[in-house]
DNA sequence: GCTTGACCTTACAACGGTGGGAAGCTCCAT
DNA sequence: ATGGAGCTTCCCACCGTTGTAAGGTCAAGC
């Protein structure tokens, strides 16, 4: 199976498989002897793994984990669910994130006119807050890398 | 104001700032004769607007926007409302999306013994779902990307 | 056998937003 | 005059993904 119907079939592209080979997230495939990689039905099965887990939101190095403890039959199915549930927890916050940014804007926006003139509590909220805390005692912000447009798929 | 005590008024870090100059987000501001860039206290404003869109999740092009409605006196309201209530609608997408990743994760883990033993629901998931659909029809996914770890403060 | 087009290969750049660091200059206090 | 803090520019790294360029290969049709 070349590197074009094995991406077909797990819904990994072609050129994401070519890269997680490079980062070693998975092992090199045998070539054909003009270099063709080939795909046999057990690494669709990884690259399936990797496509579902990628859907859940892990990242390449949780990837790692769960991919190692796949691979390994004597793994104790506690481990994975520590790494799952240790994911719910994360995404959960990130999701209460983001209802606080936007509960914070609904607000600013219901109480701004909306028609022709220019008073603004959105503006006047971003144009006169308070200083910033402190460096050190600042949340962490979610910004445009959490924000970006998913654009795979 | 040195760059420094501007970022530090402001809560944009000095490398943010240069860069906010360099992408034309905020217009270069004079110098000293031996280059150093001063800000003034409505720099200094402009940056604080700045950070707080950010740490409403509004992305650097939101904000060419934004900053520019807030430097035109006779801007309508309703633009900046229509900005802000679209930006609620992605965040409170994002939102469902991260809570749909965890319900079904927490779906899974409820599932897992937890134990010793290597059978795992979650783990079995990711290795036996079907194939994944057509490439046209998926939806979209969100990676690492909105996962990341927010780093900055 | 030759052409065509689809597919493969590698290599490089780009995106967004931020941090890190080097090499050199400037300012201020001692 | 010297040290150190702060400034300057410049380049590199991260993450995951896509795009593109320049070339090799395969299979089908003529």
């Amino acid at each position: 199976m070349n590197i074009g119907q094995a991406a077909k079939a797990s819904g990994v592209s072609a050129k994401m498989i070519r890269y997680y080979e490079t980062i070693e997230l998975i092992a090199p495939v045998h070539r054909t002897e003009a270099g063709y990689r080939i795909y046999d039905d057990q690494d669709v099965h990884a690259l399936r793994f990797i496509s579902r887990a990628r859907d859940l939101g892990f990242s390449v190095d949780q990837m790692r984990e769960l991919l190692a403890l796949w691979r390994d039959r004597d793994r104790a199915s506690a481990d994975v669910k520590a790494i799952a549930l240790s994911h719910v927890e994360m995404l959960e916050e990130k999701a209460r994130a983001l209802q606080q940014m936007s509960a914070t804007l609904k607000h600013l926006a219901a109480n701004c006119h909306g028609d022709g003139r220019p008073d603004c509590p959105i503006i006047e909220d971003f144009a006169n807050i308070q200083p910033p805390m402190a460096k050190s005692t600042r949340k962490p912000r979610f910004g445009a890398a959490v924000l970006a447009p998913a654009k795979s798929g």
